[in-house]
DNA sequence: TTTTATACTTAATTAAAACTTAACTATAAG
DNA sequence: CTTATAGTTAAGTTTTAATTAAGTATAAAA
């Protein structure tokens, strides 16, 4: 089925509305010259003139009377679809993807906080290692880890971090170095995606034998703050998961060594969710709360 | 404002209902690879997946589910609006814009024939000597003596003529040759437009000394008719124009002359009326009855 | 009355969008 | 395991739509 002369349909619709031809190529922004050929060239398709045309104005010849309310609605359909499309299904509650140990070591413990700073939204967590399908999945948006390479989303960097090194207060003196203390201690090692590289620069700093030393492997960044935490050893975890033990007093971590990630925290969704006003209250409230905690 | 991506949205649309790029191509008339970069371009605009590609077929998303039957009303209104373009508002009724002279002489005539052969449509004359104006006036189809340009409208050859010269039976003597009798009696001249020449080919064939033989100057083939069956002298007329008042004896027309007009009768109208069926069986029955009365 | 400014038309050129071709991918069916 | 199918992608070409510039007609201003 060949397709109607949409465009031509939509020139007509905005000059007969407008009721001329070099306002609707302003509000079309174009010349008016291509507003008057694409209505001839409509008018020729059709087989009939839509409009009069007098000097220096236009008026609809009845024809055109006819035709523009069946315009008016069609156009308007398409319209009130693609709002549709970018509407909100549930403007109150914020259905947000995020990895397990960020949501465990970093947004609960700030729960209430949020639930000061916005009162009005309900927080859905939903904890994944693999972010969400926005497709299939009721998301609204995710926080991840990575480089920010989400393949047809859009992604906002909203914060960085570093790793260093944490243990039980006590196990280790953070006023003597490293070097001669690490040995004596489990190494926690958590098996993610951009740790390696660390404990290399780590062991190449402190001079030591490289994975040999790890004791523990634990692939879940909350466990090894556990296992840290219950005083098992040491372990490499990143800063801003670390920070609420820290204030808690559960954990101490050691000035002398730290390592940027080359990974970094994102807001990740559909363009078009970043438009939804309760999106763009929870990154604003993300923002501030994360600069808040910067090292 | 600027336009949704319609074309875009038509093809979505086109391979949504028929749950497949190919199917959708072939309806389109193009490749399959076309379908499938304007609904990729599409998805883009819009920031949403539309189909969920599966291997060897599509399935629509939530999204595209969403909106596709936004489209089907707005481009079912399209459609709508343009049928009404094309359509006859009154399918029963011709109305005809015919010169005033071929209304008289030629047509009136044959009304009863057009009854008979046309029982079901109603027949509307409206005589004037400049063509109607198809936006303004309510005429469905024009008869025209000219040269089949009408501007921006569709023109169909249906007759030619030839002038000749008529009298009242008895004030010439056919069987003798023109020269010496036309001088005898008064020459009734139609000031009509392409009469001219054929007038100055009449002088110049019969050594005559053109228009100071001319007593009576009539702008109207009608009355100039009426004055020729009253005997008031002789007359350059169209020979359709005359056959009826032939057949009554009214008038006679000399075998020695007769001369092409360069003028033709053509059915004018915008072109989708030649669609109508009210148009088409006018249009029959007219070339039908001109030829059974081809000189 | 003449001049100017305006809204539109038209033709030629340029820019952009859309289409086709062809090579590639993945997989269901034979 | 091979073949055929439905779709993707990139490169090149064609088509379409835009701009530019010159032209028309006329209402309003000088």
């Amino acid at each position: 089925m060949k397709s109607p002369p949409l465009k031509g349909l939509w020139y007509f619709k905005t000059a007969a509305e407008l009721g001329s031809f070099k306002q609707a190529a302003e509000a079309l922004f174009v010349t008016q010259a291509a507003v008057s050929q694409q209505i001839r060239i409509l008018e020729q398709q059709l087989g009939c003139t839509l409009f009069e045309r007098q000097t220096r104005k236009v008026v609809l010849t009845q024809q055109g009377q006819d035709l523009l309310p069946y315009l008016h609605k069609a156009f308007g359909q398409i319209d009130m679809g693609l709002s549709t499309l970018k509407a909100d299904p549930n403007p109150s509650t914020i259905n947000l993807s995020v990895l397990p140990s960020f949501a465990s070591c970093w947004l609960l413990p700030r729960l209430a906080q949020f639930k000061n700073a916005l009162p009005d939204y309900q927080l859905r967590i939903d904890p994944t290692e693999q972010l969400a399908d926005f497709n299939e999945d009721d998301i609204d948006i995710g926080i991840r880890f990575g480089l920010g390479d989400y393949n047809g989303l859009k992604s906002e960097l909203i914060a960085e971090d570093e790793l260093v090194i944490a243990y039980q207060p006590g196990l280790i003196n953070p006023n003597k170095p490293l070097r001669s203390q690490l040995s004596k201690h489990n190494f926690i090692y958590d098996e993610g995606r951009d740790n390696e590289l660390a404990w290399f620069e780590l062991c190449d700093q402190l001079g030591l034998s490289g994975h040999a030393s790890s004791n523990l492997k634990i692939d879940n960044a909350a466990l090894v703050l556990q296992a840290t935490v219950a005083g098992q050893g040491f372990s490499l975890v990143r800063r801003r998961l670390v920070a609420q033990s820290l204030a808690l007093g559960q954990l101490e971590i050691h000035p002398e060594f730290s390592w940027q990630c080359e990974f970094r925290y994102y807001l990740v969704a559909p363009e078009r969710h970043f438009e939804w006003p309760k999106i763009k209250a929870f990154r604003d409230w993300i923002i501030t709360e994360l600069k808040s905690t910067d090292p």
